[in-house]
RNA sequence: GCCGCUUUAGCUCAGUCGGUAGAGCAUCGCAUUCGUAAUGCGAGGGUCACGUGUUCGAGUCACGUAAGCGGCACCA
């Protein structure tokens, strides 16, 4: 006999090979009926899978809402892939997991058929739904490697053969048969049958391309997404959420709110027109004065410099596919002939601030006492990104970054990280990101630097977060393996939004290889020359990105101190057009970016406009507050309206319209 | 860059079997002066992304190019 633990303490004695489904049995109908999965030492199993010694055992049910999903949609995509090869015979399994919000698999379609379309799609959902509906149960068994890839072989599974060959040797290889013949070779678990699924909780999402092994190197196999939930009800929940998250896609308010366009003779750079370059502003000369209070100095560097120095920084080496490059020589103005000849020079537009920054602080002998000097700049950065990249102000080729470099001592760089965190914290906080994330990504397998040079700098980043009370679970703190730059570690900040989903956004990381390719030093406490450590830093990261991703928080609802338009004065009648005026002249006086709507149209179609404009504050003026020096104040949002006077009005959104650090 | 889809008026979209393009909103004009989410009437507006081909004839079919969208890869 073996002994079962269970969550509550009590202990059951059963024969081994005894399943967790025999014992939830045994414990009453009701959770035998709830179960759906065990945790086995914590470990999460089959419900069917025998236990063959003592363990502590806790039934898995759909109110464990993590793991039910989870199990769910590992098996959501183990149904489309037998779907898919029912219905498209010669089609090779290959990978399906459980995502975020549903499942994928990739296949590689029968060479003769391509690749699958959106076209495609409602047919495999219903054939999906029959598997469910036939229940078919799901059958772990462990299979030899050998029988294994001579199975896969013998159907064609020209992938699953060769992964199953791969796989490490002491791994226990598994598949899982559902129902009669069709299996996938699958490390689990699984529900105990496809009937345990929801028919009504799934939905096939959209089709691509993805690489075999994630490798570009590989075959291009046809990914099928879906979506996959508990219930029907989780699945409109789910549904409603992504048209509420299209609704504020920055592309779309972009377009509708004026703020800026993009187009294919500009492709991947941005035309901010007079509303959307308001929000840069006000972001612009805020974050200015956060840099000057946190004692940092502003510059400007060459846009383009000789390729010759970015050879000496290491880009043209590592980074030149994606920098634009220039000649340096006047072009040929005849019709005939190139316009550049064989012979030219090159220059580049910088992709990135940090070696002209290192060429101000290597002007003049930089003592010990200079340190630390933190350098920043709006720096307007141009990357010859991959077509297929751009997407959007979220990716963009050419943008402008809150870029700084602080040059410290190897002791002063724990107090900058941590201060750095702290001006960080504010700048958010301001800007209505109170949830972020702060994450260690670190070494690369592929790095310069020597191993103490990697341990003393992870180290410093970790103290420094530490120091300021961040390096804990709530904060998101986590690290990273594998994720930080070839040349050093680094801390990411992870901003959530409105509606959940994170953004990486700000970021530092300590850099010794920068200022030792291009020869930057300072003079110690001893006499001699040391090498200054250098931090690149940014906390918005681009301008474009940043004001993509303000859209979308604030849905177009932007704070005041953001709002392109602050105020629009509208009249109902042509009578109080000069009183309109008047009104809208003491707005701008005060400093409230004020617009007049005398249009010849009714009040009603003039709520309607500015409302869909996401005006936040609409003034309404008629005769009788013409006569009274009122306005009646509408605020976006809000149902009626208050009747105030002029000057109370003013007032009050002047207040409201204070950026973050003047309140 | 790779896979799939898309591209028609400023915007959102319709356009049948290949026969020379249409709606709503927006714009402009006229009328209307109205109290909190669309006043009425009228007018103008198109190289159907671009190129090549098939055809008596192409928005429609084929091929190519570009951009956009969804992913993949990339984001040192």
């Amino acid at each position: 006999m073996i002994k079962i633990t269970l969550p509550d303490g009590s202990v059951r004695e059963v024969a081994p090979g005894t399943t967790p489904a025999e014992i939830a049995a045994a414990i009453g109908p009701g959770l035998a009926k709830a179960a759906i999965a065990a945790r086995v030492d914590g470990e999460l199993r089959d419900i069917g899978r025998p236990l063959e010694q003592d363990a502590r055992l806790a039934l898995v049910t759909a109110k464990d809402e993590a793991d039910a999903l989870e199990l769910a949609r590992h098996d959501f995509a183990h149904v489309l892939a037998e779907a898919v090869q029912a219905l498209f015979p010669g089609t090779q399994i290959t990978f399906g997991p459980a995502t975020e919000d549903g499942f994928y698999y990739d296949f590689a379609p029968a060479p003769e058929r391509g690749p699958f379309t959106e076209e495609d799609l409602p047919a495999i959902e219903e054939k999906m739904r029959e598997i469910i509906r036939a229940d078919k149960p799901l059958v772990r068994e462990v299979w030899s490697r050998e029988d294994l890839i001579a199975r896969w072989r013998a159907e064609g599974e020209s992938f699953k053969a060769q992964w199953a060959a791969e796989l490490p040797g002491d791994e226990e290889l598994t598949v899982y048969r559902s129902g009669g013949d069709w299996l996938d070779m699958c490390r689990g678990p699984h529900l105990a049958s496809t009937g345990k699924l929801d028919p009504q909780a799934f939905k096939l999402t959209r089709v691509s391309g993805a690489y075999w092994r994630g490798d570009q190197n590989n075959a291009m196999l046809s990914r099928i997404y879906g979506t996959g939930w508990l219930n029907r009800k989780q699945l409109e929940a789910h549904l409603t959420m992504l048209e509420e998250a299209a609704k504020r896609d920055h592309r779309k308010l972009g377009a509708e709110m004026d703020l800026f366009h993009l187009q294919q003779e500009a492709h991947g750079s941005v035309f901010w027109h007079p509303k959307g370059y308001i929000i840069w502003r006000a972001l612009e000369a805020y974050l200015r004065r956060r840099l000057d209070a946190a004692g940092y100095q502003e510059v400007k560097t060459p846009q383009i410099m000789d390729a010759r120095q970015w050879e000496q920084s290491g880009h043209w080496g590592k980074y030149r596919e994606n920098m634009f490059v220039i000649p340096d020589e006047v072009p040929n103005t005849e019709d005939e002939g190139p316009v550049v000849s064989n012979d030219a020079q090159w220059m580049a537009l910088k992709p990135m601030n940090c070696p002209a920054h290192v060429l101000i602080f290597r002007q003049g002998i930089k003592s010990y006492r200079d340190l630390p000097l933190r350098l920043a700049e709006m720096g307007c950065c141009h990357r010859n990104e991959p077509h297929g990249a751009l997407h959007g102000l979220m990716r963009v080729r050419q943008f402008t970054q809150d870029d700084a470099h602080i040059f410290c001592r190897e002791d002063q760089l724990v107090s900058e990280v941590a201060q750095f965190c702290d001006l960080l914290d504010v700048v958010y906080k301001d800007l209505g990101f109170a949830d972020y994330a702060i994450k260690l990504a670190l070494r690369p397998d592929k790095r310069f630097g020597s191993d103490e040079m990697w341990d003393w700098s992870e180290q410093s980043l970790r103290d420094a977060v530490a120091a300021t009370g961040r390096a804990t679970p709530e904060w998101g703190w986590e690290e990273l393996p594998g994720e930080g730059a070839f040349y050093a570690p680094k801390l990411e900040f992870h901003l959530t939004d409105a509606i959940g989903r994170t953004w990486q956004v700000g970021t530092i990381q300590t850099d010794t290889v920068l200022p030792e390719r291009l020869d930057a030093s300072y003079v110690g406490e001893d006499g001699d020359r040391h090498r200054p450590v250098m931090l690149h830093r940014a906390i918005l990261g681009s301008y474009e990105r940043f004001i993509g991703i303000l859209i979308e928080h604030y849905a177009g609802r932007f704070p005041l101190w953001l709002a392109p338009v602050q105020a629009v004065v509208a009249t109902i009648v042509s009578d109080a057009d000069g009183y309109a005026q008047q009104v809208v002249e003491k707005l701008r006086t005060a400093g409230i970016r004020a617009e007049a709507d005398v249009r010849n149209e009714k009040i009603n179609y003039k709520v309607r406009e500015h409302s869909l404009a996401k005006v936040p504050n609409l003034l309404v003026v008629g005769r009788r507050e013409a006569d009274e020096g009122t306005v009646a104040l509408r605020e976006l949002g809000k149902e009626g309206q208050s009747v105030l006077s002029v000057e109370d009005v003013i007032a009050r959104l002047a207040k409201e319209a204070l950026p973050p650090d003047m309140r």
